[in-house]
RNA sequence: GGACGGCUAGCUCAGUUGGUUAGAGCGACUGGUUUACACCCAGUAGGUCACAGGUUCGAAUCCUGUGCCGUCCA
C-alpha cells in the first residue's frame, strides 16, 4: 500500500466498475423494500457548486445507507431546461453573432438552443459523477424530454378540463429585460432609496386651489386617469364631483373615494394609474375608468405617453418629466423616501405591473397540501420550515403560468384561425393537439418552468402513462422516500409538488372530488423533506459568480478528492444552519482518509488478512484468555456509537453522525486502542487476538463510514479482504445490539466495568504524560514514578502495567508506602504518582502548579458542600443527582488530601 | 411591520426532557523522525455561555424583555 492516501488511483477506476457492475440501478424488487429519492434537477446547463456538493453528498448518504440496508435503492438523475435563464443566454450568444431570435423565427430557434443545450448541457451530470454520487444514470431525464413533455401537458389539460386554468387579462410583474410575465415568487422586493415627489393638481371647477400628490413614479402621471381620496376624508366632501387637470399632457381626470387610499400616506391623494400598478387597478375597476397603458412591452414610454416621450425608457422618463414639472411650477417638493421595490429575479432590473392576457393556475388541493404536513403524513427536517410553509399556503394566490418565451412548454392551447381569441368556443386544449393543424394556430407561450418542474417525481416515474409507470416501477417507488433540497425553494417547488402530487397521483381521479384523509399518505410525493443549509464564504456572504467567492469543486476533487471534499463538506454543514464554508475544513476531510488509509496500512503490515471475509471468521479468532480491558472497553464503545450513529440518522443529523464516528475512530481507536494494541504485538497469540478485535472495528468503521467517503472505504474493505470479492456498499453496519449478540454468540461478553477502568487508566497516563511534557522529557522513555495509595487499585494497574508504561514513555510505576520529598507529582485515580527526577527541579514552580490545583479543587469542594448544605437539594433533587454529588465530594476530597501532602513533600 | 433562525474558547461549531468541574476540531504556544500516519503524535494556555430580569434547591438549557447579525414574508 502507498504511504499515504492517493485518491486518483481509486475514484476514477471505482466508479467505472460501480457503473460497470449496474449498482446503481433502481430495479423493481419485491423481496426488498424499496427506497426513492428524486434529485432536485440541476439547470441542465449549469455547473456544480459547493451548493450541489452539499445537497448531493447528502442524497447519495441516503442512497448508500439505504443501498447497505438492504434496500433496492433508486436515485433519480435529471435536469430541467429552466426556461428563462437559458434563453437569455442563448439570446446572448446570438448577439454576439449579430443575430436575434425573431429575425431567426421560432422552430430555427428552437433547434439552435436545443443544439446549444447539447453542447453546454449536462456538464453537470459528469460533475456529479466525479462526486461519487450513485445516481440511476440510465434513468436520467430532462424536462423537455418527450415523455416529460406529454406528462406536462397532460396536467395542463386536466387542470384546464377541471376548471383550474383560465386566461384573464391581469396585472402581472413584468420583466422588461426578458420581456416576460414572471409569477409572485419571482419578484425580489429590495428596499430602495427613491425620491417622493409632491406634485401640484389644479382644481378645475375651483380655479387656484389644487390638490397636492406624493408620488416616487412622476413619469406615470401621464398614464394617469383619475385622482382618489379617502371617503373618511374631511376633504372629500368639498371636491364631490369636481376635476382636477393633469399636469403633464392635460386633460380633466375625475376626482373620486376609495376606501383602498391609504389617508396616512403623503397627503392622502392618491393618483391612479390603472394599467401601471396593482393596486390603481382595482380601484379603477371598481370605478369602471379607462385603463391608459403608456408603457411598452421592453419599458419605454409608447404613443399613448404623447409625442414628447413616447420611446424615451422609463427611468429617463422619470427624469425628464420631473424637470418639466419642476420648470412649470407643478413640483412643489422633492425629498428622499426610502421604499420596496420589486426586482426581477432572474434579470435584477425593477418589474412593472403591467396589465397583460396571461394563463393562470388556482391551485389545486391546497387543504389537503396543507393537511400533509400538519398531519406528519410529510416530515420537514428541521421541522420549523412547516412554519414557512404553511403560511405560504394559507396566503396563496393563483399563479401566473404563462412566460412570453419560446424555450419551455408551449401551451397546448390552439385557437380557430379567423376567429375571436378570447371566446373559448374558438379554443382547443388537448395534449395531442387538433387533428386539423392547418385550421389552428397555437398559443405563442409557454409554461413557467416550476409549472413543469413541479410534476418531477410523478413524471419522471412515468406518469400518467401507464405503461412507462408499470415499466419504471411507479407503485413501487412513489412515494419517494426522502427530498433533499434548500429551504429557497420551498413555495417554488416543494410546495407546489405536493399539490401537484396529491391532485394528480391516484387511480380514481376525479373532478372537483376532495380527497379522503387515508388517501392523502399514497398521493404525496414524498414522506420527508431534508432542507440543508446555504453555504456562504467565511464572511458569512452568499457564493456567487459575480463576487467570484465560490470555489470550484472540481479543483477542491482535484486537490483533496472527492472523499475528502464530501467528508469536509459534511463536517461543516450543521443541521438546517447555515453553513461558512472554508478549504480547511476540506483539507481535514482529506487528512481524515489519510488516517483511516494509514491505520488500514499498519493493519496490514502487522499481521495476514486472511480471515476476514466474514464477521464471524473475525470475532473466532478473538482469544478470551487474551481478552482484556481494552478489548473490552473499545467493543463498549463501538457498540455506544453503532446506537448513537443510528438515532442520529433517524434525525438526519448527518453532522452528529460524523462526529460521532470520528471521537470513535480516532480518539478512541487511533490514539488509544491502536497505540496499546502495539504492546501486545510482541507475543503470537495476543497479537492474534488482538487484531481480530482491531479487524472488528474496522470492519465497522468502513460500514459506517462508506455513505460518507464512497471510494476510499470500498478501496480499504477490499485490501482488508472483508468481502470475498463483494462490495461494500451492499453490507450494513451492526446495530449495537447486534454486536452484542454476535460477539455473545462467539463466546466474548462485554462487561461495562472495563470502560470506566479505562477511562481511570486514561486519565492516568494523561497526567503522567503531562508530567513529563512540563519539563520537556516526553522523548525520555527511562524515566521511574513512584507512587503512593491508600487502597488496592493495582489489580487494574497490574493487569495493563506494560501497555500504560508504553504509553507513558515510562520504565516503571513503583509502588512506596511513604512519599518521595521534593519530587514533581500528580494526582491520579490512582493515587498520587510522583516523577523519579534527579536534577533539574524548580521546587518554586512545582509548588505553585500544586497550590494552584488545590485552590481548583477547594473551590470544587466549596461548591458542592453548598450544594449538599442545601436541604432543599437533597430533599427535591433526584437521589442519583444527590448520590453523584456526594461520591464526587468523596472524591475531591481524597484528590484535595493527596494534594495536600504532595506540597509538602515539596517544601524544602 | 410580521415570522423564523443565530449570538458558547482567537475561529467554526457541539451541548438531546434543567442536574457532576461547559466540550470538539482548527488556530496559538511548547516538545517530538516512538513498530501506520508530520495529511502525524504528546502536552499547555484559552470561556461573566450577547445583555437584563424572572422561575427553580439548581439555568448555556425554561419564561419575559432588550441589543446585534442573518433569512423569509408584507
Amino acid at each position: 500500500m502507498e504511504k499515504a492516501y492517493l485518491p486518483q488511483n481509486v475514484e476514477e477506476r471505482l466508479y467505472t466498475k460501480w457503473l460497470n457492475d449496474g449498482c446503481f440501478a433502481g430495479k423493481h424488487d419485491p423481496e426488498k423494500k424499496p427506497y426513492s429519492i428524486v434529485i432536485p434537477p440541476p439547470n441542465v446547463t449549469g455547473v456544480l457548486t459547493m451548493g450541489h456538493v452539499l445537497n448531493n453528498t447528502i442524497q447519495d448518504i441516503l442512497a448508500r445507507r439505504a443501498r447497505q440496508a438492504g434496500h433496492s435503492v433508486l436515485w433519480l438523475p435529471g435536469t430541467d431546461h429552466a426556461g428563462i435563464a437559458t434563453q437569455t443566454k442563448v439570446e446572448q450568444s446570438l448577439k454576439n453573432d449579430g443575430r436575434t431570435r425573431e429575425e431567426m423565427g421560432r422552430e430555427n430557434f428552437l433547434d439552435h438552443a436545443a443544439m446549444w443545450r447539447d453542447k453546454h448541457g449536462g456538464i453537470i451530470l459528469n460533475q456529479l459523477k466525479k462526486l461519487g454520487c450513485s445516481c440511476d444514470w440510465d434513468r436520467n431525464v430532462h424536462t423537455l424530454d418527450e415523455e416529460y413533455s406529454n406528462s406536462v401537458h397532460a396536467a395542463f389539460v386536466k387542470l384546464f378540463k377541471k376548471g383550474y386554468i383560465y386566461k384573464g387579462q391581469r396585472m402581472v410583474n413584468w420583466c422588461p429585460a426578458s420581456q416576460t410575465a414572471l409569477s409572485d415568487e419571482e419578484v425580489v422586493m429590495k428596499p430602495q432609496n427613491s425620491i417622493l415627489y409632491k406634485i401640484k393638481y389644479d382644481i378645475v371647477e375651483t380655479p387656484g386651489a389644487f390638490l397636492e400628490v406624493c408620488t416616487t413614479r412622476p413619469e406615470t402621471i401621464v398614464g394617469d386617469v383619475a385622482l382618489a381620496i379617502h371617503p373618511d376624508d374631511p376633504r372629500w366632501l368639498n371636491l364631490q364631483g369636481k376635476h382636477v387637470m393633469r399636469p403633464i399632457n392635460p386633460l380633466a381626470l375625475p376626482i373620486i373615494a376609495d376606501e383602498a387610499v391609504d389617508k396616512e400616506f403623503g397627503t392622502g391623494v392618491l393618483k391612479i394609474t390603472p394599467a401601471h400598478d396593482k393596486l390603481d387597478f382595482e380601484i379603477a375597476q371598481r370605478h369602471k375608468l379607462p385603463m391608459l397603458e403608456i408603457l411598452g412591452p421592453d419599458g419605454t414610454l409608447n404613443d399613448a405617453a404623447g409625442p414628447d416621450f413616447s420611446g424615451i425608457e422609463r427611468f429617463s422618463a422619470r427624469k425628464t418629466i420631473s424637470v418639466m414639472l419642476k420648470e412649470e411650477g407643478y413640483l412643489l417638493e422633492e425629498k428622499e423616501y426610502q421604499n420596496n421595490i420589486g426586482f426581477s429575479e432572474r434579470s435584477d432590473v425593477p418589474i412593472e405591473p403591467r396589465l397583460s392576457e396571461q394563463w393562470f393556475l388556482k391551485y389545486p388541493r391546497v387543504e389537503e397540501a396543507k393537511d400533509a404536513v400538519k398531519s406528519g403524513a410529510i416530515k420537514f427536517y428541521p421541522q420549523r420550515w412547516e412554519k414557512t410553509y404553511l403560511h405560504w399556503m394559507d396566503n396563496i394566490k393563483d399563479w401566473c403560468i404563462s412566460r412570453q418565451l419560446w424555450w419551455g412548454h408551449r401551451i397546448p392551447v390552439w385557437y380557430r384561425k379567423g376567429k375571436i381569441k378570447s371566446d373559448p368556443s374558438n379554443w382547443h386544449v388537448s395534449a395531442t393537439g387538433p387533428s386539423d393543424p392547418e385550421n389552428w394556430e397555437q398559443d405563442e407561450d409557454v409554461l413557467d418552468t416550476w409549472a413543469s418542474s413541479w410534476l418531477w417525481p410523478l413524471a419522471t416515474l412515468g406518469w400518467p402513462d401507464e405503461k412507462e409507470m408499470e415499466k419504471k416501477g411507479f407503485d413501487y417507488f412513489y412515494p419517494t422516500s426522502a427530498l433533499v433540497t434548500g429551504p429557497d425553494i420551498i413555495f417554488f417547488w416543494v410546495a407546489r409538488m405536493i399539490m401537484a402530487g396529491l391532485e394528480f397521483n391516484g387511480r380514481s381521479y376525479k373532478i372537483e372530488h376532495s380527497i379522503p384523509k387515508e388517501e392523502i399518505p399514497v398521493r404525496i410525493p414524498f414522506k420527508h423533506v431534508y432542507f440543508t443549509g446555504i453555504i456562504r464564504d467565511a464572511e458569512g456572504r452568499k457564493m456567487s459568480k459575480s463576487l467570484g467567492n465560490s470555489p470550484d469543486p472540481l479543483d477542491l476533487i482535484d486537490k483533496y478528492g472527492a472523499d475528502g471534499l464530501r467528508h469536509g463538506i459534511m463536517s461543516i454543514a450543521p443541521k438546517g444552519q447555515d453553513i461558512r464554508f472554508s478549504e480547511e475544513r476540506i483539507e481535514q476531510g482529506r487528512n481524515f482518509c489519510n488516517k483511516l488509509w494509514n491505520v488500514c496500512r499498519f493493519r496490514t503490515l502487522s499481521g495476514p488478512v486472511t480471515e476476514n471475509d466474514d464477521h464471524n471468521a473475525i470475532l473466532k479468532r478473538i482469544n478470551p484468555s487474551y481478552f482484556n480491558d481494552f478489548d473490552q472497553a473499545i467493543l463498549l464503545r463501538l457498540v455506544s456509537t453503532l446506537d448513537e450513529i443510528e438515532k442520529f440518522y433517524l434525525e438526519y443529523d448527518f453532522n452528529a453522525v460524523l462526529q460521532s464516528i470520528y471521537r470513535f475512530f480516532w480518539t478512541d481507536f487511533c490514539d488509544w486502542y491502536i497505540e496499546n494494541s502495539k504492546d501486545r504485538m510482541q507475543q503470537e497469540e495476543s497479537k492474534i487476538s488482538c487484531l481480530a478485535v482491531q479487524d472488528t472495528c474496522l470492519r465497522q468503521i468502513l460500514l459506517l463510514l462508506h455513505p460518507f467517503t464512497p471510494f476510499i472505504t470500498e478501496e480499504l474493505w477490499t485490501l482488508l479482504k472483508f468481502g470475498w470479492n463483494s462490495s461494500i456498499q451492499t453490507v450494513q453496519a451492526s446495530s449495537g445490539k447486534e454486536l452484542l449478540s454476535v460477539l455473545a454468540n462467539n463466546g466474548v461478553s462485554l462487561d461495562p466495568v472495563a470502560l470506566r477502568e479505562m477511562e481511570n487508566i486514561r486519565e492516568l497516563v494523561t497526567q503522567l504524560r503531562a508530567l513529563k511534557a512540563e519539563r520537556h522529557l516526553s522523548s525520555n522513555k527511562d524515566l521511574e514514578f513512584f507512587f503512593v495509595s491508600e487502597d488496592e487499585p493495582t489489580t487494574v494497574l497490574e493487569k495493563s502495567m506494560s501497555s500504560i508504561l508504553n504509553a507513558v514513555g515510562a520504565s516503571s510505576l513503583k509502588r512506596v508506602d511513604t512519599a518521595p520529598t521534593g519530587l514533581p507529582a500528580t494526582v491520579t485515580p490512582f493515587g498520587s504518582f510522583y516523577l523519579d527526577l534527579t536534577s533539574g527541579i524548580d521546587l518554586e514552580k512545582e509548588r505553585s502548579r500544586v497550590t494552584k490545583e488545590i485552590e481548583n479543587l477547594n473551590q470544587i469542594i466549596s461548591s458542592i458542600e453548598l450544594k449538599l448544605s442545601n436541604e432543599k437539594f437533597t430533599a427535591q433533587a433526584p437521589p442519583e443527582v444527590v448520590d453523584g454529588a456526594r461520591s464526587q465530594l468523596i472524591e475531591n476530597q481524597a484528590k484535595l488530601k493527596d494534594a495536600n501532602e504532595i506540597l509538602s513533600s515539596l517544601q524544602s
